[in-house]
RNA sequence: CGCGAAGUAGAGCAGCGGUAGCUCGACGGGCUCAUAACCCGUAGGUCGGGAGUUCGAUCCUCCCCUUCGCAACCA
C-alpha cells in the first residue's frame, strides 16, 4: 500500500463567540485528534491545523449582548477555546485566529488573486437594509416564504423546509428579523462566486470520483445541493468587522470579506503560521498533489467544505480535500443541544468537574474521549446521555480494559517476581497461538478502519482486545497453577517478597506437600511445568498489554502515557509498527507496580451531573463563562437588572387590559405552537392567536378566564388575524401560567 | 399539512437480498489474580404494519402507522 506523502489534516474552525460543547468535540475534534495521532504514529508526515473563526455578523451581535467590543469577545473566547481543547488534548500543531494580520493578508491575496482572474463577479444590487436598525441585513437575519418549496420558514441563505440554497433576494415577502419590519432596498456593490459555473467539475468530482469512498450522508448532502442548482454566492459584505477588501480595490470601501469565505482560508494561514513557527514551508501542504487533504466537520457544514471552498482552492490552484468525514450530530440526553436553551454539555464543563481537582485528571479526559467516541455520529445522530457515560467507562473501560491490564500486572509481580518472564516456545498450546493471530488480526483491523474513519468500530476492536485477554487468562488460570507452586508460606512480615516462587521452587522441596492434595504438582517437575505455563501466559498477556497501549493511544493518550509508565519503557514505543509485535517488553525486565488506569464513575456523580443540566436551563447565558465580566448575572433568580427602561403613567395607561373567557380553542395546522382562541370579553367576542400549544391542550383552557391586552393591533400570524393578546406568567422552567382574577368576574372588566 | 430522520431482544445500537448479531442489563453457573472486577452459559425478536418485486427480504418498491426534529445558536 502506497501512501501519501504528507497529510493536513483540519478540524472546523470554532465560531469565537461562545464556548462549545462536547458535541462539537465529538464531531470535529476528538475523530481528527485520533486520526492525527494514528498518522503520527505511523511516522507520515502530518499537520494538524485549527483556529478561532472570529469573524461575521454574530461576533458583533455576542459583544452587545455581552456589553462589551467585538475585540473583547473574540479575545475571550479564542483564549477560552484553545484551553479546553488543550485541556482535553487534542493535539492541534496550531491554533490559530482568523483575527491575525497573517490571516488578513492571505485572505486578501486569495480574494485578489481569484478577483484578478475574472473568477468573481460583481453587481450592483439592491440589498436589503433595515432603515430601523440601520443596517444591511445579514442573509440570515431575514425571513420570507421559499420560492422552492412555498414554506414561510425560509432565510435570506437557506430553506429551513426544504434545504434550498437561497439568496435573500428569491425570498417572498421578506422581513427583518431584527426589527420585523420589511426591509428596504438599498444599492450597494458585491463580489460573488459563480458556483454555478464550477457544476459539472462538483458532479465529477464528488458524484463520480468520491461516490465509494466519502459517507453516504456527505454525497447525499452533496448531491441535493448541486441538483438544487448553485447560485452565486457574495463574497463580501457591508460590515464592519471582518477582513476588509484590499484598498487598491475600487468601490471596496466600508466592505469586508463575508466570513463564509476568510473562514476556511483560515486553514491555509494557519498552515502558514506553523511553518514560521517551525522553519518549514508551508507551501507543499497546499499546493502539492501528494498532499492528503481532510477536512473534520459537523453535519452543518458539509456544503462549505464540499462545495464553496473546494471551488475556491481549484480556482487560486490549491489542492482540494481528499475526505470530509462529516459527523452528524449529537444529543443530550434526549434533547438537541442548545445553546440558547442551555441544555448542553460545555466541554468546560466537563473539565472543570472531571479533569481538574483530585477529581481524576488524564484520565476523565479519556473517559469522555472514549464515551464520545463510541458514540460518535458517524451514521446518523446519536445521543450523550450521563447513564450512558458511568456504563461505557464503568462496564467497559474499567472492567474489561483496566482490569485486564490490572490483573496481568498484579499476577506478574507476584507470580513471576516482577518480571517479564520468558516465554517457553516448546509448551506453546493453541490457546497461545490463537492470542497471538488475535494480536496481529486486531493491528490490521484497527488500522484499517482508521484509514476508513471508522473512529466507533476501530475502538470497539481495542477493547475487544484486551477481553480476549481476559478470555484467555481466564482459561489459563495462572492463579490456580500457583497453587501447585509453593506450598511455601513466604516468611510472615519481613519485606513481603511475595513474587518470589521462583526462589521458593528451589529451597522448598523438602517441605511438607500442600493439605489439597497437589501430590503429583508439587513434584519438582510438576512445579517447573507449573511456572512455565504461568510464564507463557504471562508473557504473553504483558505482551498483549504492550499491544493495547500502542493500539489505544490514538483514542486515549492519557492511559497509554499511565501504561508506558508501568512498563518502564520510552515513548517511542508507541510508533504504530510496534503494534502486533511480541516483542514489546524484553524478557527479565522489571515493571512497576500497577496502577490503575481508571476509577469508577459513581452514581452521584451522574446524579449531580443531571441536575446541573437542568438547573443550566434557566441559567443565564453569559454566566457560562465565570471569569471575565465585572462577575455579575447568572443568577436563577429574576434580578433588578431583567428589568426594562423606567416608563411613566402614561405609558401604562396606553394598555387596555381586559378580562376574557376563553370559550373556544384549536390547534393551527402547520404551525407547533399556535393556538386560535376565540375569548368573550362580554361586549363582544374575538379571536386572538397565541403561541402556548406546547403548553397547552386546547379542551383543557376552554372556559378559563384569562386577562388580556385588548387594544393591541390586529396582526396576522398563519393567515389568522389575532386581535389581542393573552397575558401569561413564565416561570423559571419555561412552564406558561394564565394571569387571571382570583376570583371570577365579568368578562370585560378592566383591569388596572 | 409539508420536509427530514428513525422504527431490529428490557435499554443502546450493528447488519441491509440467502441459517438475526454486538454491548449493557436480567437469570444460572464457574473462578477468585483483579477496581463486587473476569469467564462460561441461558432466556428474550414473526427485524413498526400491509402489499408488491424475487426462487428467497430485516435489507429493494409502494402504501400506511408511530416517534423525534423542523425559532435561534451550532460540530
Amino acid at each position: 500500500m502506497s501512501y501519501p506523502k504528507r497529510y493536513l489534516i483540519t478540524s472546523a474552525l470554532p465560531y469565537a463567540n461562545g464556548l462549545k460543547h462536547v458535541g462539537h468535540l465529538a464531531g470535529a475534534y476528538i475523530p481528527a485528534d485520533i486520526y492525527v495521532r494514528y498518522l503520527r504514529a505511523q511516522k507520515r508526515d502530518v499537520v494538524f491545523v485549527c483556529g478561532s473563526d472570529e469573524h461575521g455578523t454574530a461576533i458583533p451581535i455576542q459583544a452587545m449582548k455581552e456589553g462589551t467590543t467585538p475585540q473583547a469577545i473574540i479575545d475571550k473566547y479564542h483564549f477560552a477555546m484553545k484551553q479546553d481543547f488543550a485541556d482535553l488534548d487534542i493535539s492541534f500543531d496550531i491554533y490559530h485566529r482568523t483575527s491575525s494580520p497573517l490571516h488578513h493578508e492571505t485572505a486578501q491575496e486569495f480574494f485578489t488573486y481569484l478577483n484578478d482572474r475574472g473568477e468573481l463577479e460583481t453587481k450592483e444590487t439592491e440589498q436589503y437594509y433595515d432603515e430601523e436598525a440601520k443596517s444591511f441585513l445579514a442573509d440570515r437575519y431575514i425571513k420570507g416564504t421559499c420560492p422552492n418549496c412555498g414554506s414561510d420558514r425560509a432565510f435570506g441563505d437557506q430553506c429551513e423546509n426544504c434545504g434550498t440554497t437561497l439568496s435573500p433576494d428569491e425570498l417572498i415577502n421578506p422581513v427583518s428579523t431584527l426589527s420585523g419590519n420589511p426591509p428596504v432596498k438599498k444599492k450597494t456593490t458585491h463580489w460573488y462566486l459563480p458556483l454555478g459555473k464550477h457544476e459539472q467539475f462538483l458532479r465529477t468530482w464528488i458524484l463520480e470520483q468520491h461516490k465509494d469512498d466519502w459517507r453516504n450522508t456527505v454525497i447525499g448532502q452533496c448531491k441535493s445541493w448541486i441538483e438544487g442548482g448553485l447560485q452565486s454566492r457574495a463574497v463580501t459584505r457591508d460590515l464592519d468587522w471582518g477582513i476588509a477588501l484590499p484598498s487598491s480595490l475600487k468601490g471596496g470601501l466600508g466592505k469586508v470579506l463575508y466570513v463564509w469565505f476568510d473562514a476556511p482560508i483560515g486553514y491555509i494561514s494557519a498552515t502558514k503560521q506553523w511553518a514560521i513557527d517551525n522553519g518549514k514551508d508551508w507551501k507543499p501542504y497546499w499546493q502539492d498533489k501528494e498532499t492528503k487533504l481532510v477536512h473534520f466537520i459537523g453535519k452543518d457544514n458539509i456544503v462549505f467544505h464540499c462545495i464553496i471552498f473546494p471551488i475556491m482552492l481549484k480556482l487560486h490552484g490549491d489542492i482540494l480535500p481528499d475526505n470530509v468525514p462529516a459527523n452528524e450530530f449529537l444529543n443530550l440526553e434526549g434533547d438537541k443541544m442548545s445553546t440558547s436553551r442551555n441544555w448542553k454539555l460545555e466541554m468546560r464543563d466537563y473539565i472543570n468537574d472531571f479533569v481538574k481537582k483530585e477529581n481524576g485528571g488524564g484520565q476523565c479526559v479519556d473517559m469522555l474521549r472514549y464515551y464520545l467516541t463510541q458514540i460518535a455520529p458517524e451514521t446518523k445522530d446519536s445521543e450523550f446521555t450521563w447513564k450512558g457515560f458511568q456504563d461505557a467507562v464503568n462496564s467497559e473501560l474499567v472492567s474489561v480494559f483496566g482490569n485486564f491490564v490490572n490483573r496481568t500486572w498484579v499476577l506478574m509481580h507476584k507470580l513471576c517476581n516482577g518480571k517479564v518472564p520468558v516465554f517457553h516456545n516448546d509448551l506453546i498450546d493453541d490457546q497461545d497461538k490463537q492470542l497471538i493471530a488475535d494480536i496481529t488480526a486486531s493491528k490490521e483491523k484497527v488500522e484499517s478502519l482508521l484509514e476508513q474513519y471508522k473512529f466507533r468500530e476501530a475502538l470497539y476492536e481495542v477493547i475487544d482486545l484486551s477481553r480476549k485477554g481476559n478470555q484467555y487468562m481466564q482459561k489459563k488460570e495462572p492463579w490456580i497453577l500457583a497453587k501447585k507452586l509453593a506450598p511455601l508460606n513466604p516468611p510472615q512480615g519481613g519485606t513481603s517478597e511475595s513474587g518470589n516462587m521462583k526462589r521458593s521452587l528451589n529451597i522448598d522441596d523438602t517441605k511438607a506437600p500442600p493439605s489439597e492434595g497437589f501430590g503429583e504438582a508439587s513434584s519438582l517437575e510438576g512445579r517447573e511445568a507449573a511456572q512455565k505455563s504461568i510464564d507463557n501466559c504471562l508473557h504473553l498477556c504483558l505482551q498483549l498489554s504492550a499491544n493495547l497501549t500502542v493500539l489505544i493511544h490514538p483514542f486515549l493518550p492519557n492511559t497509554a502515557q499511565k501504561m508506558l509508565h508501568m512498563m518502564k519503557v520510552v515513548d517511542k514505543i508507541l510508533d504504530w509498527k510496534n503494534a502486533g509485535s511480541l516483542k514489546l517488553l524484553s524478557v527479565g525486565y522489571s515493571l512497576r507496580e500497577p496502577q490503575l488506569l481508571f476509577r469508577k464513575i459513581e452514581d452521584a456523580e451522574i446524579a449531580e451531573q443531571m441536575e446541573k443540566l437542568k438547573a443550566g436551563l434557566v441559567k443565564a447565558e453569559t454566566g457560562s463563562l465565570t471569569a471575565g465580566q465585572a462577575g455579575q448575572k447568572s443568577d436563577l433568580t429574576p434580578q433588578a437588572s431583567d428589568l426594562k427602561p423606567q416608563i411613566q403613567y402614561d405609558d401604562f395607561t396606553k394598555l387596555d387590559l381586559k378580562v376574557a373567557t376563553i370559550i373556544a380553542a384549536e390547534k393551527v395546522a402547520k404551525a407547533d405552537k399556535l393556538l386560535k382562541l376565540e375569548v368573550d370579553l362580554g361586549f363582544e367576542k374575538r379571536i386572538i392567536v397565541s403561541g402556548i400549544a406546547l403548553h397547552f391542550k386546547p379542551e383543557d383552557i376552554i372556559g378559563k378566564q384569562v386577562v388580556i391586552v385588548a387594544n393591541l393591533a390586529p396582526r396576522k400570524m398563519k393567515g389568522i388575524e389575532s386581535n389581542g393578546m393573552i397575558l401569561m406568567a413564565e416561570d423559571k422552567d419555561g412552564k406558561l401560567k394564565f394571569i387571571n382574577p382570583d376570583e371570577a368576574s365579568a368578562n370585560g372588566s378592566s383591569v388596572s
